[in-house]
DNA sequence: GTCTATAGCTCGATAGAC
DNA sequence: GTCTATCGAGCTATAGAC
């Protein structure tokens, strides 16, 4: 009987998710709060109450199980990235790509702390890593209009670096004490817009 | 013998490191590569040909290693925001504080890398994990001016965050081909200097 | 100051009962 | 779908020779 089980995230009301989530969602805090190799699969199945046996029928690994958090994320990014031009021809339609893709962020915040938290990459699946570089380098060239100076380029790099920071650091760090979460996001996505379009003047 | 003894890092030339700076220098490389807990001591010992048993000589645990190569970082640090003020009065003096606080992290990269590598900080010995916790809030505090709006705040706050990654990140990724790393730390620091002073004037 | 040897434990993963 | 039981490997750390 294991006394401290504590629920970190917000589960669903009657605990209807199914093993596999539950271990994803529990998998996720503790990836986030000691990294993946600092988290045995012992740490994972003592919260569920399961043994470490019980993870392998829904798991081929402790690595498919971080494949299991990163999928959807990537996917989705896949999916915006295969609608998006090769290049924005103006910086309107580069802050909507832009906008949409911090949304996506967004909506798979806890997957994009996992990652940030991990940023060492080594113990990713090749795939994974693959992936991510992919995403990496084209989200850094849509961010890019033509014919940018070089100094425009760097800056547009350094802000698309604080648009993902953004994402992951806005709950419990570097607050405003007494802000809502909104109004910050606001504030620092007005920002960002506006040294972006700084960068589109500028050329 | 061990055949696979690469070199990371540029060592002094004739190799007078003492055992204990060649230990500090592996595992830095090696932290920074897979992570803390990623890291086993086996594979410190391995790079020197020493074995795991010679390393507790020179330290006696693996966090007495990380501590050992934190401490130089932090010592800095604390030098530096003891000779502050309480509150800087004005952005002049403001953005001279920031550039040697910058300065600062870039003469102990290493360990700024390893910190950043290494964002989950549960396994961190606890003196540690406190002192970090000081600088991080005092130099908030730093980057503030006094009557500044809650907007100017958010600002200042991201664009400190600004400051800490260019400090890791300039040497391999997101930089634009064929560019100096001189280069772009002055076009970044221009444009933090910029973004800086207009949260001063906004006030 | 570095070694061999090993204790004592925990890891990821598997086999097979239920 | 989850269990008990267990394996072999790898881990941090220690004891004690040289």
């Amino acid at each position: 009987m294991n006394v401290k089980t504590e629920q970190r995230t917000i589960r669903q009301a009657g605990d209807k998710q199914s093993s596999r989530e539950k271990i994803l969602d529990v998998a996720t805090d503790l990836f986030v709060e000691h990294g993946y190799t600092g988290t045995p699969l012992s740490a994972i199945a003592a919260q569920l109450d399961f043994t470490k046996a019980a993870l392998y029928y829904h798991f081929k690994s402790k690595a498919d199980i971080l494949s299991g958090i990163l999928s959807p994320l990537l996917d989705t990014i896949d999916e915006l990235l295969e609608q998006a031009p090769e290049r924005f021809p103006d910086a309107q339609q580069r802050w909507e790509f832009l906008y949409n893709y911090s949304q996506v962020l967004l909506s798979h915040s806890r997957a994009v702390e996992v990652l940030a938290i991990n940023s060492s990459n080594s113990w990713l699946p090749d795939e994974i890593k693959e992936r991510i570089e992919y995403h990496r380098r084209r989200t850094m060239e849509l961010a890019m209009l033509p014919d940018m100076s070089d100094e425009d380029q760097v800056k547009a790099i350094v802000i698309m670096d604080m648009l993902h920071r953004e994402i992951v650091f806005t709950d419990d760090r570097m607050v405003v004490p007494g802000m809502k979460p909104e109004r910050r996001r606001e504030i620092v996505y007005d920002f960002i817009r506006e040294a972006l379009e700084a960068t589109a003047a500028g050329r």
